[in-house]
DNA sequence: AATCATTTTAAGCCAATTTTAAGAATTCCC
DNA sequence: GGGAATTCTTAAAATTGGCTTAAAATGATT
C-alpha cells in the first residue's frame, strides 16, 4: 500500500509521513507541484492513495488532480487544505478529487478517510460497448469491430460520454458541461468539429453513421440490440 | 419518479414542488423534521431523490440524513442550506448526503443536480403519455401506437407542453408563453401551423385528431382512459 | 528553441427548421 | 343564408444549426 503526499510544509508532509509509516504504508512525499505531478504520473499504477495540497509552489493541486484524472480514472484523491468556501470545495470535487479535508485536521481523521476511500476503489466499470464499439477504460483503448482505433484525449472522453449514455440524447450543454468542462459561454463549435474526427475514425464509408445527429437538441448513440 | 422534500419554509417548499412538477416528477413535502423523517423511512424505496434542509424544527436534515443511511445505502440526498462553511460542507457530506447547495440556489440548478445524481443511481427515464403517444424526454423520442414518431424540436416542444398539461384545455397566450417563450405580440399564427404539423404525424388517416380544438380558447390532448 | 500532435477558433456553405403571410375553409351568431 | 370571426392549409422567405475546412493557438517532446 502506497501513499503519495504533495505538500510543500514539510511539518505536515514528515507529522503526515511518520504517522502513515506507521500504520505501514509506503510514502513518498513531493515538496512542490511539479515535482510531485511528475511522480504520479510516473508511477501512476503504484499508488493507492494520493494526498494532494490545494496551494503548491509551482502547480496547484487542483491541476495535478485534472492530470491525474485524465490518465487514470481510479486512485482515490484527497485534498489538505486550508482554503474554505463552498465553491471551493464543489472545485475541488469537481476536478475529480474524491474528498477534501481541512487544515489542521487530526491524524485519526485523516487516516479514516483513506481507509474509506481504499474499500471504494475495488469495483469500477472499466468497459463499455455499444454499436460494434468497445471502449477500455482502463487500457484507454477502443476497438470497433474488433479492429484498434486510435482516438485522442478529447475524442476519447468525447466517445466516452456518449457510450455512458447511450441510447439516450446528449444534449450539447451536456456534452459541453460534462466534456469540456466548460458552465457558460456555449458559443463554440468544438463540438462539430470532434463530432467530425470520430465520425471519421468510427464510421465506416457508406455506412449511417455510429453517432446520429438529433438536431436542435445534441446527438445520439444507439444502444446494442 | 418521486421527490421527497423536508423544508420548513413554505415559500421555498411550493417553489420548488411547483417547479420539479412541472418537470414531470411527483413531490411530497413534510415541514419539519419528524415528519420528514417518518415518510422517507416509510416509503424509502418510492423515492428517486431526497432534498433535505439543513436546519428543521423538530430534527435536524443531518440527522435526517443519517438516519436514512442506516437503511438504504445508494438513494441520492441532496442538502438545501443557508449554512456556508466547510465544516458544515464536509459534516454533510460525511453524514451520509450526496450534494449540498447553498441557498438561494436557481431552479435550474437544483435541477441539473437532481438529474446528475439520478443518473447515478439509475433510475427511469421521464416519460409522459396520453391519447396512444409515448414521450420520452431522455431519449427525445416519440412513439405513436408504438411507432416512432420524427418530429423537430418546436414539435416536440409544443407536443410536450400538450402531454404535460393533458385532460386541460391549453390556452393559446398560454402555448405562445411556454413554448415560444413571447410574452405580448401575440400577432402570429405560428401556433396554427405548427399544430397542423403534428396532426399530420399523429393522426391517423381518418380518425379523429389527438389534438382537439376548443374554439375561441385553444387546444387540448385527452388523457387515457 | 523547434517540431509535432492536439485542441480550439473561425468562416462559408448547405439543408432543415421556423416564421410570415395570405387565401381557403369552417364555425358561430344573427 | 349571410357575414364576421376564427382556424386551417399551403407555400415562400427568413433564420438557425450543423458540417466541413483551414488556420491559429496550445502543449508536449526532443
Amino acid at each position: 500500500m502506497r501513499i503519495l503526499i504533495v505538500e510543500d510544509e514539510a511539518s505536515i508532509a514528515n507529522f503526515v509521513r511518520d504517522g502513515l509509516e506507521e500504520e505501514g504504508y509506503a510514502v513518498d512525499v513531493a515538496d512542490n507541484g511539479k515535482h510531485g505531478l511528475q511522480l504520479a504520473l510516473d508511477y501512476l499504477e503504484e499508488y493507492d492513495v494520493i494526498l494532494l495540497d490545494w496551494m503548491l509552489p509551482g502547480l496547484s493541486g487542483i491541476e495535478i488532480c485534472r492530470n491525474i484524472r485524465k490518465k487514470n480514472k481510479t486512485v482515490p484523491v484527497i485534498f489538505l487544505t486550508a482554503r474554505d468556501t463552498v465553491d471551493d470545495v464543489v472545485f475541488g470535487l469537481e476536478s475529480g478529487a474524491d474528498d477534501y479535508i481541512r487544515k489542521p485536521f487530526s491524524f485519526e481523521e485523516l487516516l479514516a478517510r483513506i481507509r474509506v476511500h481504499m474499500r471504494k476503489g475495488e469495483t469500477q466499470p472499466v468497459l463499455f460497448s455499444a454499436a460494434g464499439i468497445e471502449m477500455n477504460i482502463e487500457k484507454h483503448a477502443v476497438l470497433k469491430n474488433g479492429q484498434p482505433v486510435e482516438l485522442t484525449q478529447k475524442e476519447f472522453a468525447l466517445l466516452e460520454y456518449f457510450l455512458r449514455n447511450k441510447g439516450k440524447v446528449c444534449r450539447r450543454t451536456g456534452i459541453i458541461e460534462k466534456v469540456w468542462d466548460i458552465h457558460f459561454d456555449y458559443d463554440t463549435s468544438v463540438i462539430d468539429v470532434y463530432i467530425n474526427a470520430l465520425r471519421k475514425k468510427l464510421d465506416g464509408p457508406g455506412k449511417p453513421s455510429v453517432i446520429t445527429t438529433v438536431r436542435g437538441v445534441g446527438y445520439k448513440v444507439e444502444e446494442d440490440e
